[in-house]
Parts: C-alpha cells; sequence; structure tokens
DNA sequence: CTTATATATTTTGTATGCCAAATATTTGCA
DNA sequence: TGCAAATATTTGGCATACAAAATATATAAG
C-alpha cells in the first residue's frame, strides 16, 4: 500500500498543507490556526463552559487549556469561574476578542475560496461533505 | 462562516480522528501513526538520505529528526554517514525494521478498508483523488 | 587557493494533540 | 447524611509540526 493511496497519509498531509496555507493568510495578526478557529468558535457560543467549546471545537480538553493559555494574556478572552458549579470556567470574549473574531471570519472566508479555488462548487461542496462524515 | 464549512477546521477534524483511528490500529505495536508511515515510505526507497525521506513523507526536516532519533534506538533503522558526502546521513532499515514495515503494510491495508468502510469504491477513490490535490 | 554561497542535518523554541493522572466539585444512592 | 461515582478542568509527559538559528560540509566564483 503506497502512502498516495493511504487515507491516514493523505488526510494528515492535506490538513498540514492547509494549516500552512492558512497560517500564511494570518500573518501579522499574531495568531496561528487554531487559535484562530477557537475564537471564531468561541464568538458562536460566547461564556460558554471550556467543555462546551472543547466539543464545538472537536480539541481535546487539554489541547483547549493550552490554546485559551494564551488567547487570555493576548486579551482576546477571561476565564471566569460559575456561580453555579465551581468546578466550571465560562469563556468569555473580550471587546478585543470579538473585534478579531469578526475579522477572523472574513479573513477565512477569503483564504476558503483561495484555497479552493481549484475546484468548482460542486466540488468544494462534495469534499466538504466527505470531510464531514469523517 | 461556521466551522463546519470551513475547509481548514474540516482537514484539520477529519485527519485528528483518522489519525485517533489509525493508532487505536496500531495499539500494542508501540508506534505512532507517523513513526509507521515513516518506516513504511522509507521501505520503498531503503537506503535513502534524510532529505529524500523528508520529502517522500512530506515531513519537515526538522519534525523527521525527532521521529528518527525514536526509531533508532527502538532498533528499526540505522543513521550511516555517506562516504561521498559528509553532510549526509543514510537511512537503512533494520532486519527488524523491515518486519515490521511489512507488518505494518497489511495493517495499514485493513485499518484503510475499515475507517472508509461507509463508502463505495467510487466514493473512495474520490474522496483520494480531492486530497491528493490540497 | 580561497572565499562566498549553497546544501544537509541538527538544535532550539513555541504550539498543537492527546493520554493519563491529579484536583476540585457535584451528584446519586444507600 | 455520607460516601462512591461522575463531571470539569488542569497538569505532566511524550510526540508531532514547523520556523529560525546553528553546524558542518560541499561547490562555485574569482
Amino acid at each position: 500500500m503506497h502512502g498516495n493511496d493511504c487515507i491516514f497519509y493523505l488526510l494528515s498531509r492535506s490538513a498540514r498543507r492547509s494549516a500552512r496555507f492558512y497560517k500564511k493568510q494570518l500573518e501579522g495578526l499574531g495568531l496561528t490556526p487554531v487559535q484562530s478557529m477557537v475564537l471564531q468558535a468561541l464568538a458562536l457560543q460566547d461564556g460558554c463552559t471550556t467543555s462546551q467549546l472543547s466539543k464545538a471545537s472537536e480539541l481535546d480538553n487539554a489541547t483547549l487549556t493550552g490554546v485559551l493559555d494564551r488567547l487570555s494574556p493576548a486579551g482576546y478572552l477571561e476565564r471566569r469561574a460559575s456561580p453555579e458549579d465551581r468546578r466550571t470556567q465560562h469563556i468569555l470574549l473580550t471587546e478585543q476578542g470579538r473585534s478579531i473574531a469578526s475579522l477572523l471570519d472574513s479573513l477565512t472566508e477569503d483564504a476558503n475560496s483561495k484555497f479552493l479555488s481549484g475546484l468548482n462548487d460542486d466540488d468544494k461542496d462534495e469534499l466538504k461533505a466527505f470531510l464531514r462524515r469523517f
């Protein structure tokens, strides 16, 4: 079985390539692809708990802790203890966080178009449909 | 733009999911998905240089160094200085390395079938064709 | 020949990614 | 009530991933 026929290799390679591409688009913002995704996911459910954000972004809880550890001192979000459940942290975007999330949204839209410019709309939909399944 | 429409998110998520799946299949062998891929790539060009292996596996040179650093003491391969060019290291599979690579080959074939069992052959080909492009 | 440049690899530093263990707190059940 | 089991989060350890710097060697230009 050659690498080019192996789905694990192909997915890992494409993910790395796409992350490199996206990273370039983010240049100057001081944000990584993952940080960008997390901020955008958070913007859709501002104030949610770490676990909820972990599910939404499908990032391991431990991984997310590290991401938040870096976004917080950067001034994009705050952790706030929950009044009802003292195990839980609520994550809230700051003003700056909301602002950058909105910027990231259009930047990401753009980056998507560029990255997939070789595909027509049907193919784009088909590829995405595949990826949602796995 | 929702995460489920973002190609960067979708690719990264699918790659993580597939790596988790493949990792489970490798359980007991003491090898990671990347290590398995590198060993299989190496089996196709035993004795090649680090750079060549880096290109073949599309892994960063620095990343590959670390992978080889772990595979070597495990007894799967050897680094040998090149007689012509003293900058270069040739990577050679040991007997054990060839043996495990062959085992990995069939295991990976199996794992591919399982992971993609929800797709018919045409869809499999189409998905792989997409991924080869990006 | 010698020096500037190019090439091959490793090292360093930062950021995921994930598992397992540790902590803290809540919930369910006897 | 009291305590075992469940839940939320963090921490520690190891393995990618990659950019930039460091190191070593080879090659080319003068």
